[in-house]
DNA sequence: GGCATATATTCCTATATGGGAATATACTAT
DNA sequence: ATAGTATATTCCCATATAGGAATATATGCC
């Protein structure tokens, strides 16, 4: 009896890609296979001298969420990016390329009058506050 | 005794803007913000209906590294989103656009892969070379 | 002062690491 | 078969959650 409580600790790393690429060195192996070409997993070890078995369990991280791809060829395993799997998380950030993209227009602007609004606003309100 | 060996465990969602975002619900409050206007912690809970500690536990992460930044007045407090923070996830990425951007620029495309198939090729001579 | 509101913090716990070391598996060549 | 190479898997463990509940810390109002 009792009630069951579901906890939710921390995601996966297999859940999403966000949460696959928040490891720096599954970055840089995707870097490696930037190129677009295969890479067996003994050049992706020379490249960024990480351990096999890491670059092995790193590997599978990515390709559980599909990151990247693999095919056999005799006991070499070469393995691919498939880049269309990231543009999820380019998409969350087109909402907030205008922020960098363009530092002259209306909204830095805009965004600096609110604040200095509210900043001569509070101080009238905090005044006298002291203790 | 013995040696000590430093393990590194699965890194802390402050240690950068990558582990940050990674949490569904982070992101949800930063869209919440992506308004750049500034929001009360009550708002966030109201909006999203998650409860207060957790958006509390939540903001707190962003802030450390940097994604939000707080204003106080009264009992309230202003979160504001810092987008230029989102920035490096996006420079990250631009490398990889090109696989989904432009379908139709078979020309550009066509001249990475060569460019990429010589960079392969020099990586494989390098190694055999070593062996 | 006394009380309500807004937000932060603490305590707890099940879960998921990432790294190292050792081992297992699969394939190749002789 | 035997040995060697390439890759994956297993075991171990210190660390860091994220959520819920309860509590603490302001601050505002009367």
């Amino acid at each position: 009896m009792g009630i069951y409580y579901p906890l939710m600790p921390r995601a996966a790393t297999t859940t999403d890609v966000f949460n696959a690429i928040a490891e720096p060195r599954r970055r840089e192996i995707i870097d490696v296979l930037a190129d677009g070409n295969e890479h067996t997993v003994g050049e992706v070890v020379e490249i960024l001298r990480i351990p096999q078995p890491a670059v092995s369990k790193h590997l599978g991280v990515l390709r559980k969420v599909g990151i990247v791809s693999v095919t056999k060829r005799g006991q070499l395993r070469l393995y691919r990016l498939e880049p269309k799997e990231l543009k999820p998380v380019h998409d969350w950030l087109k909402k907030y390329e205008r922020f960098w993209a363009h530092h002259f227009d209306r909204i830095k602007e805009r965004a600096e009058r609110r604040a200095a609004d509210r900043s001569a606003q509070s101080s009238r309100l905090l005044k006298d506050k002291e203790k």
